[in-house]
DNA sequence: CTGAAAGCGCTTACAG
DNA sequence: CTGAAAGCGCTTACAG
């Protein structure tokens, strides 16, 4: 399906002049380069006609100031560096949007990095990240590693923790209680009259505490023990298919499925569908996130939305504070969830 | 749904201790700042004694060597960075998981900026990362601001522009030509006997360029002008959905349909399956991108896969190699694409 | 409004 | 195997 492009070796030396510096645009403009520092950064500082010509000379020399370097004196990277598990997934898109978004409006720029569920080079990644001495980090989660939270600790970093809650922060945290949101998820199918529940989970640590959390209520509820299914994070729309199956096959009866991402209740609307069981007649099902789909899929999904814009604003404006050297007077904060009911459930 | 936590003002100064450098680890060790660069650098270099001692010294001190002050001395920062419209879609992560992957063992560290579909802002956020000197720059689609080629061109740094293909690149280019893989979709399509083709297409540039060798294609064919309904970019669920509504309403015969993504195509699958339209027998349906549950939702979603990994390897590659000083035999590749045959048409 | 000197925390280049 | 000096490209702190 392809015809390879004749060669075109590209020299790399070609483009290898060394880049314009800041002594180069002094000379030009006749300045000292501590001027022509104020012009670029400070205008106000400076008289119009030496302002021109440091503008002249900076188009003329296509100089683009090196941060790198400027960061360095003034300890200020104006970076903030965010770790998500992986950025495939709909689920945290939301929230480095609103924070990118709030930071640049103050002058910083958000950097992503991806973690991935397993953790296994969180450590190394964490090395790597402080040493660039960004102006903050934003965390998915909270951090449990010992050895990556003394070094987030010692490096004098803001770090925001999300999406989770715990009462032994590195720093500052907005996030939620996974367990309440279990609960909360467990007494409204309850309310609505369904007795024989199911989970079908991913095995990352939030979704295990809200497995928790829904099964601790439907005991408390005086139910039988939910049919359960776990299985690995990121979830997938073949999991959902899959683990609806091996739920059927272990209870046939049960009559409500939730699952702990909305890709996991896809394919279990799917599953049913194809197999005619009628949601939410027979069966209701329940997400958690709100991909943004949800809505417009048949039946539309009910689901579990988290406000991860205001995660995202909250975290970018703890983050601006403190590189300004302002306190943040409340720094740990619940954001809470709120269930939303559609034609799933 | 959340009750919000007692507040626990954080002191800005209490972790504000500056960190430790490489002078303290040398104090500490008794030896050179020199000789600890080199113990933790190239420590083949180093006495094994004096390896010890240092290493003693950085883990009393926790010291995390300050990465942007060794890059800006030896003019490599290790790191690259990587721009795609957006990181809540699906379409990118797989180039930058593998890009990310390959990087990694050569010891460079990828940041993701997210750049949007609309371009606004892309100037601002170019010199935002030329300022800060990374050691590569991969860009998702062609850059045609001509002041956004001057910069990079000037900045010397490596750039592998991707997922599509000009003739005039800036410098790398591994992608594809999307006019092709238009009319290659609409001649399958033909092939399989369909004759009254609609289009349904977001706004971006690529997804444009596809729409127009579709419309070339079976304009070729001798097939009348298919009916067609641009939308905008990124595109959704629901625009699916609404535009089979819209291409059904002008003309109700069409027995095939092209989305410019297969978020697209999943929306027309529902509208369908609501409407009681039967896919594929009477209408075809065929996405774009091959999104993981494509193969997993019912029916099965035909697409057209392109193969991101390869993309995000071949850029890692590129780039490294540069950063070493060698020369890319052939910076110019056209990866193509594969049509995916499945249930949907 | 402008500038000379010092310094941010490392690595390079040279020397022994 | 080890080190003293210089320098990466800026901004700070002081001075006028």
């Amino acid at each position: 399906m392809h015809a390879p492009d004749p060669a075109r070796p590209a020299s790399p030396t070609s483009r290898d002049r060394p880049a314009v510096t800041l002594r180069e645009v002094a000379q030009r403009a006749g300045v000292s380069m501590i001027t022509v520092s104020r012009a670029i950064n400070t205008p106000q500082q400076v008289s119009e006609r030496t302002r021109e010509r440091v503008q002249e000379a900076v188009s003329a020399l296509g100089y683009v100031p090196n941060l790198v370097a400027g960061g360095l004196r003034s300890a200020r990277s104006h970076v903030v560096t965010a770790l998500v598990p992986t950025l495939t997934g709909p689920l945290f898109g939301g929230m480095v949007q609103a924070l990118t978004d709030a930071l640049e409006l103050r002058g910083f720029q958000v950097m992503v990095g991806q973690v991935g569920y397993a953790h296994s080079r969180e450590d190394e990644l964490l090395r790597a990240i402080v040493g660039r001495r960004p102006d903050g980090i934003v965390l998915t989660g909270v951090m449990h590693s010992p050895e990556g939270r003394r070094l987030l600790m010692a490096s004098g970093i803001p770090v925001v923790e999300t999406w989770d809650f715990t009462d032994t922060p590195i720093d500052m945290l907005v996030g939620l209680r996974h367990e309440a949101l279990g609960a909360a998820v467990c007494e409204h199918l309850f309310a609505k009259g369904r007795r024989r529940l199911a989970l079908l989970s991913g095995g990352d640590e939030r979704a295990a505490r809200r497995a928790q959390g829904f099964e601790a209520a439907a005991m408390r509820l005086g139910l039988r023990p939910p049919a359960m299914r776990l299985g690995k994070s990121p979830t997938t729309h073949a999991d959902g298919r899959a683990g609806l199956m091996a739920l059927l096959a272990d209870m046939p009866d049960i009559d409500a499925v939730f699952c702990s991402s909305d890709m996991l209740a896809l394919g279990v609307l799917t599953e049913a569908r194809v197999r005619g069981i009628a949601v939410p007649q027979q069966l209701a099902v329940m997400g958690f996130g709100d991909i943004d789909f949800a809505e417009t899929v048949s039946p539309a999904l009910s689901t579990v939305r988290i406000d991860g814009t205001r995660m995202g604003q909250t975290a970018a404006q703890w983050i601006a504070d403190r590189a300004e050297g302002k306190a943040v007077a409340q720094p740990v904060v619940d954001i809470g969830f709120s269930i939303v009911e559609r034609g799933s459930s």
